[in-house]
DNA sequence: CTTAAACATTTTAGGCTTAAAATAATTTTG
DNA sequence: CAAAATTATTTTAAGCCTAAAATGTTTAAG
């Protein structure tokens, strides 16, 4: 026999209270992270933690990237990119131009200034990383790893949901 | 026989390689979903995300909590809290008062009106989380929670050890 | 008691961020 | 081909955020 509190038809809140929690988890990891991670750039690089992540994704692209590709990689709205990359241009770190074939597009590549900062930075930064994550056994890291990719494809399957 | 590139008596650069993919699929999934509610907040209530986190904290907390209180809670900094406070005890979510013993600090207070709007966004936002994490089974929900409790104590000793 | 230290908050300066509207260029379509 | 739709980027307005300095208050130490 099925209860009315296990009956689905009937419109009623359910307890979510897990999910809920496991949410506010992964914030706080990432925020704690994130944090540090910020600190540490400003106090040993005196550079900002978008300044970082917008150099690291043009650093695995040698030919350069367009706003847009930047904007989706990075997870940030146009007119952020927009701002980031004048700064970048205006510090001598970052090349932009505009494409010979669309004049819509801008390309920005690192410089070689740029480049050189980045990798000094970028290396620390991953020892930085892994001292954060210390703790964690080869084991848990495959683990978390899977349950994250997991997540990942729920949450943007539920973002396409609503969207359409 | 140890080669000298297992040997680790001579600094080199180690491989951390899965950390740092790590740490991006971290961030990835909290900025997917904080994306995501983040729109929808707006979208539906017309509502911004940290003005939601600041109520979500008041609203645990019914005899109030010091602006400091507020500020550790939410990861952010003291002048962050200012303003936030400012926008929303103009708005009317929230009563601001010095507290009777102690004159430097401030406390404050859902109102009525900011509790009774919380409480309807929070349902919703409730049912949004959940669909979002819906792939995932109770004993993912479960191993993550576990995997992230240990990732937020690791990162913890990592801070104090940098900080002192 | 009085000075120094600690604490809570605000202010400041600069940068980041978003959503939405505007601009400009290209592609598609009737 | 001309109009319409799409695409890439910039601009705008408002708000968020941090680090560091400043302000005002309380507590601790001499």
């Amino acid at each position: 026999m099925m209860l009315d509190s296990e009956t689905k038809a009937v419109e009623q809140p359910e307890d979510h209270a897990d999910e809920l929690r496991l949410w506010l988890r992964l914030l706080t990891c990432t925020t704690l992270i994130e944090g540090e991670v910020r600190t540490r750039l400003r106090a040993r690089f005196d550079v900002t933690l978008p300044r970082f992540d917008l150099m690291a994704q043009l650093d695995k692209a040698p030919d350069g990237m367009t706003l847009s590709d930047v904007s989706k990689r990075m997870m940030v709205s146009n007119g952020n990119v927009t701002g980031l990359v004048e700064r970048l241009v205006e510090s001598g770190h970052l090349d932009r131009r505009t494409s010979a074939t669309d004049r819509r597009v801008q390309v920005i590549r690192l410089t070689k200034l740029g480049r050189a900062e980045f990798r000094k930075m970028a290396a620390e930064h991953e020892t930085w990383i892994a001292d954060m994550f210390s703790e964690l056994t080869p084991k848990d890291v495959r683990e978390l790893m899977r349950l994250l990719a997991k997540t990942k494809a729920s949450a943007q399957n539920s973002a396409k949901r609503r969207s359409g």
